[in-house]
DNA sequence: AGCTTTGCTATTAAAATTATAGCATCATGA
DNA sequence: TCATGATGCTATAATTTTAATAGCAAAGCT
């Protein structure tokens, strides 16, 4: 799968659009969850195999690589970790957690309606 | 495809934590890109179809009935529109145009380095 | 030297997405 | 009233992603 870079045609936008590289990026499987998984701490190849229960390593590692020539992650002697910019925009990404809890969740309660 | 709910096993959480829910329902091709378009205004089928350049009907037609199910769209005699948590979820995202842009976009500049 | 952990590759199967054609419904206008 | 066009899809088949599973090479103990 072609990596999004800004600049670059990406799926939504003919002219590579940042956002629309950064939705690219983001919107395949198992990236946000990396990414929110590693702001709690650096974590081994296998820690984030576990981690997501149901990735195969083939797709982790291509996500791997994907985040990392985007430069949202990095290898340190710890494993494999956020760098700047990924910290960054975990914490764009962190408002998503509260809202998803005390606010969408909600939503869901009635649904058991006719 | 499983539409994620908080509260039921999904991707990433067999709790179905509210967070992994949402980070499911929106790591599906093209869930983001449709929630930022409808920012802009109601849209009908087709024009989403026309703004998505390469979407199938299909895979739209998919998503647009997750994010329905999921509270974040609904349909109008305008088209499809986002819903008052589709408007605030927005609004958690809608900082990730300007970081990608000012922010993550300059990380590229100098990628061409040996 | 053996055993374990780690990061991955290889292979195959299943699932998601695309590409394309086209249908049924409705509104408009001649 | 009949054609015309827009709309919201469905059907089908091809292609691409992802998952599932096995296992290997390198590195680090013991």
């Amino acid at each position: 799968m072609k990596i999004p870079v800004p600049g670059q045609p990406v799926r939504g936008s003919k002219t590579g659009q940042p956002i629309m590289a950064l939705l690219d990026l983001l919107g395949r499987s198992w990236a946000m969850g990396i990414i929110w998984h590693l702001y709690s701490g650096p974590s081994t190849f296998r820690d984030l195999q576990e981690y997501c229960e149901s990735i195969s390593p083939n797709t982790l590692n291509t996500r791997l690589k994907e985040l990392r020539e985007c430069h949202l992650i990095t290898r340190t002697m710890d494993g494999y970790s956020l760098t700047e910019y990924g910290v960054e925009l975990f914490e764009l990404l962190r408002p998503m957690g509260s809202w998803a809890r005390h606010s969408w969740a909600k939503s869901f309660e009635n649904d058991n309606q006719t």
